[in-house]
DNA sequence: TAGATTGTTAATCGATTAACAATC
DNA sequence: TAGATTGTTAATCGATTAACAATC
């Protein structure tokens, strides 16, 4: 199975995105409609569409409810990914709240934090643990996949915990380059970046 | 000017992330060591740095300094960009707080919400206003750009009123596809494509 | 000098756009 | 049928990678 480009995949979760409003209301939506709403090429929306392995019905365009789930299914928001959230500050706390995670497959589990504070405190339902659990619960939980929500300096740090104990991605959310070795996958989501995206 | 690519923005962006770290520890650094920080091709680091308009010495590699500071002058971090929070929840409170933001010309002035035990509220600095208030503002403060992190219930009439407003410039943190006038910009900061671009 | 690294061209690759026949 | 929309090919465009001469 060939790599998804993030492009591709940043336009993918936007279609779906729309249709989650229109399944509701139409049942059929053509591709110009959907580049109508982020302003782009309709032979690109049919181009993606077709990488999702459906077919449309010439002068009807697509089944709604049958194109959002064929995007579920090249996104693989069926299959669930257990993860741990290391930090419990404000972006960490707003990522648990955030709109219904686990309809895209990512089940957050707990959070961990060395502010006593925290500790043992619930957000969203769930846990905030002491950080000194950590390597206890990732193995015997058998997580590999974090989310890095905690002050730059500790990044590197932790890491270097996270590696040790088996973590395999990365989704980090701190302003740092860590290093990691070569079959540990981060991806960098850099808040920055969007803004000159905007901007440029 | 030609515009800056998304792949191109967001590489510059973790090259200047690791100049960070640099500048105090060595005078000069090669397209190589930037490359194996982040597992990608030493020519394309290369390209990049081309693309900023700068110089480097064979046998050295590029001034980290200088480097560092064009491509702050390629990405406008000097720029400031004059810019309203609209919701002041987790998130937009994650945002308020989040490292230096002024550092990449991203001058947050203030946030505004509907919930009276926020209103009035000072978060890192940044007063919370009345959301009532918010035309009134936009118009003496002469603001085109904002965030948008509310529930994304709110999203789309939230929209119109700035729309109306005259804001050109709606970075949207929220799940939902706005519809703006064609002269208005967003960019769709989608968490989840982050979290796909990972795993997939 | 010898060797490391840039700068740049050419080659490759992939993504986007245009066009239009096929289809319902 | 006439017309709208897909599906797909071809054309274009841009981004990445490879290669290597130029340079310090």
């Amino acid at each position: 199975m060939s790599a998804i480009s993030g492009n591709l995949i940043h336009r993918l979760t936007l279609y779906h995105c729309i249709l989650n409003y229109t399944v509701n209301e139409q049942e059929f939506v053509s591709s110009n409609e959907i580049a109508a709403f982020l302003k782009i090429d309709d032979s690109q929306v049919r181009k993606d569409i077709a990488a999702c392995g459906i077919q449309g019905l010439p002068k009807h365009g697509y089944k709604v409810f049958d194109l959002k789930k064929s995007i579920e299914k090249k996104l693989s928001f069926n299959e669930q990914t257990d993860i741990f959230v290391i930090g419990a500050g404000h972006l960490a706390t707003a990522l648990t709240q955030y709109a219904d995670f686990k309809a895209y497959g990512i089940n957050i589990l707990a959070l961990f934090d060395n502010d006593e504070s925290k500790i043992g405190q619930m957000i969203n339902g769930k846990r905030v643990f002491d950080i000194n659990r950590l390597e206890n619960l990732i193995e015997r939980m058998k997580i590999d996949t974090v989310i890095l929500a905690l002050p730059p300096q500790n990044a590197q740090e932790m890491t270097n915990r996270l590696v040790k104990s088996g973590i395999k991605f990365i989704w980090n959310f701190t302003p740092c380059i860590i290093k990691v070795p070569d079959n540990v996958i981060v991806y960098y989501e850099n808040i920055v970046s969007g803004f000159l995206q905007l901007k440029l």
